[in-house]
DNA sequence: ACGGAGCTACTAATGGATTAGTTAGCAGGC
DNA sequence: GCCTGCTAACTAATCCATTAGTAGCTCCGT
C-alpha cells in the first residue's frame, strides 16, 4: 500500500500558497512571475501544483476570460494551525504542553527569545481567558494531563 | 527535480521509531511482533523500512550472530524537536513566538489547557532562566521579533 | 555432514510529489 | 478568415514512500 495523499503542504504546494496568500488572488502566469526571482519554474509546473491545491481544497479558482484566477481558500494561520495539529498528534499525543516544553527546552533556544515568549503567554490569555475551569469537557480531540 | 528524500520522519518510519522508543533495542522479528495488533506488515516491510531509518541516521544496528539488533540514535524529545524545528521554518519564519500563539489562539484549546500551559509557562524557565538579556546573539537560526 | 529455520540483501510493484513537455482550444490582430 | 499567442488539459519522466516477495547465507540440530 504505496502513501495516500498528503493531508499537509508539501514543499512546492507550501511555496505557491505563500505566493497566495502574499499576493491575493492571482493567475497562474502571475504565480510563474513571482518564482522567477529565486527558483524559476515552468508555467505547467506551477499550473499542475495548483490543481492539485484545488483537488485538495487549499485554493478555488475564478474564471475570467480564458485565465484562471487563483485564491486561498485557507487563510494562513488556519494552513498553520493544522500543520501544528499534525505534529502535535504524531509527536506529542496531542498535548500542547508537551510541545510547548520541546519549545522551551530546545538548546537554541536565546534566553532573549524566552523572554518574549514569557511576554507573549502573559498577555495572551486575554482573548481566550477561561472565565472558570468548569467548561473542560467540550473538546473535541484527546488531550493529556 | 522530484522530491528529495524527506529529512523529516514519514508515517511508516515514524511508527518504528516509536516502537524502538518504547523497547529499546530490538530485533526486526520484535518489531514485526509488536505491529501484529494493530496493522500487521511482513517481516520484510519491517526491514526495508528500517534500513532506510538507518540510512537516516535515526537507528543503528549492531550484530549478534545472525541477527541484527536496532537501537534509536536518536531519543524521542531529540526527534519530536527537529520536527517542531521543521514546522518553525515552515510556517513561522523560526518564531517560536508565532508558533506559541498559534497553539494559544486554537479554537478547539480548553480553557483547563490553556491555564496548564501558564503552569508550565510560570516554571519552565528554571533550567533555562537568562541571567541578562545581553547573550542574545550566539543563535544559529534567524529568528523574527 | 546435510537439511531446515531464520535472517539479511536484492528486487519489484504501486502510487504520490515534482517538474516539464505536448496538445488543443480560443481570443485578438492583420 | 487565418495565424499568433496565451491558457488549460493531458501525458510523461523521475524519484521517494510503502509494502512485499524471492534469493542466498548461516547456524543449529540430527
Amino acid at each position: 500500500m504505496p502513501p495516500r495523499q498528503s493531508i499537509t503542504l508539501t514543499e512546492a504546494e507550501l511555496r505557491l500558497m505563500k505566493l497566495l496568500w502574499s499576493r491575493g488572488e492571482s493567475s497562474v502566469a502571475e504565480l510563474t512571475q513571482s518564482l522567477a526571482d529565486d527558483t524559476p519554474l515552468a508555467y505547467t509546473s506551477v499550473l499542475t501544483t495548483i490543481r492539485v491545491l484545488e483537488k485538495k481544497s487549499y485554493v478555488t479558482h475564478r474564471q475570467e476570460g480564458r485565465a484562471f484566477f487563483y485564491t486561498a481558500s485557507i487563510a494562513e494561520h488556519e494552513a498553520s494551525r493544522l500543520e501544528v495539529r499534525h505534529v502535535l498528534g504524531r509527536f506529542f499525543g496531542n498535548s500542547r504542553e508537551r510541545l510547548l516544553l520541546a519549545l522551551l527546552g530546545d538548546n537554541d533556544i536565546t534566553p532573549a527569545e524566552l523572554t518574549r515568549i514569557q511576554a507573549v503567554i502573559a498577555q495572551a490569555p486575554e482573548d481566550a481567558k477561561p472565565a472558570d475551569d468548569s467548561v473542560a469537557g467540550d473538546h473535541t480531540q484527546p488531550e493529556e494531563v
